[in-house]
DNA sequence: GTCTATGCAAACGTTTTGCAGTGGG
DNA sequence: CCCACTGCAAAACGTTTGCATAGAC
């Protein structure tokens, strides 16, 4: 059975503390402030189980490559930002998925990713 | 300015006899049959010249990774049947993007991929 | 004391790059 | 005859794996 390691402790903690889904090198980095010797290795060796376990989630994003986020977070979907390159968390969904469907088709999940510009970047500054 | 190479008029027919998006391995497989000494290495150079040149469209599928298509086919998305595998284009779009897009933001850009089982794979066998 | 998890280094698959030579214009 | 393009091999990149050892229980 599973062991509490500190490694294992830093990583859950990463992923509680974060406000958006983190590449793999972000997890090591910011684990290695609860635990400084973390490896890579362990970081996607815990990835790996956390999203068996199915505590996380991992996206693809287009963009951003491989991201992981917590499974506990309700269905939304991420706007990409062109200008500043942050991804934001939008609440809900505006897909219709029964239209998308075809005849005789069943759909069991889908991802959207939204590209453009945030407030701050829309907004001319002044 | 660009030359019209053997190897590049392959790649370019590719394209224009595929039905559905390519992987950078399926190009050179496909490609062989015109140019038989057709290196991966020149596909996918003439790959992110021709996405560069706004003739192909990459898109990353979660589940299937990198994939090209011809910029010229209309806007739709991407069912993936997780039993057969196979990748369907859905013509059309059932999201309501302003729905999507807080206030103050812009969406330029967005992709659907839809996952399920297609209706070869739904359709209990008789 | 056992045996899972770790760190390190090597291996891996995919994509990119350096370089000398080919061939399109 | 130039120089964009090619093939090949090596490098680069992100991820995984083998192995000896640390440390959870």
């Amino acid at each position: 059975m599973p062991r509490n390691t500190n490694q294992r402790e830093a990583i859950r903690g990463v992923f509680a503390r974060a406000q958006r889904p983190m590449s793999a090198e972000e997890v090591l980095e910011a684990g290695r402030s609860g635990v400084e010797s973390l490896n890579l290795a362990t970081v996607y060796r815990n990835l790996r189980l956390l999203v068996a376990d199915g505590r996380l989630r991992k996206l693809q994003h287009p963009e951003l490559g491989p991201l992981y986020e917590s499974a506990e977070k309700a269905h939304h979907h991420h706007f990409h930002c062109r200008s500043c390159a942050r991804l934001y968390e939008l609440p809900g969904c505006a897909l219709d998925v029964s239209g998308s469907t075809p005849d005789g088709f069943r759909t069991d999940d889908h991802e959207v990713f939204l590209y453009g510009l945030c407030v701050s970047c829309a907004r001319p500054s002044r």
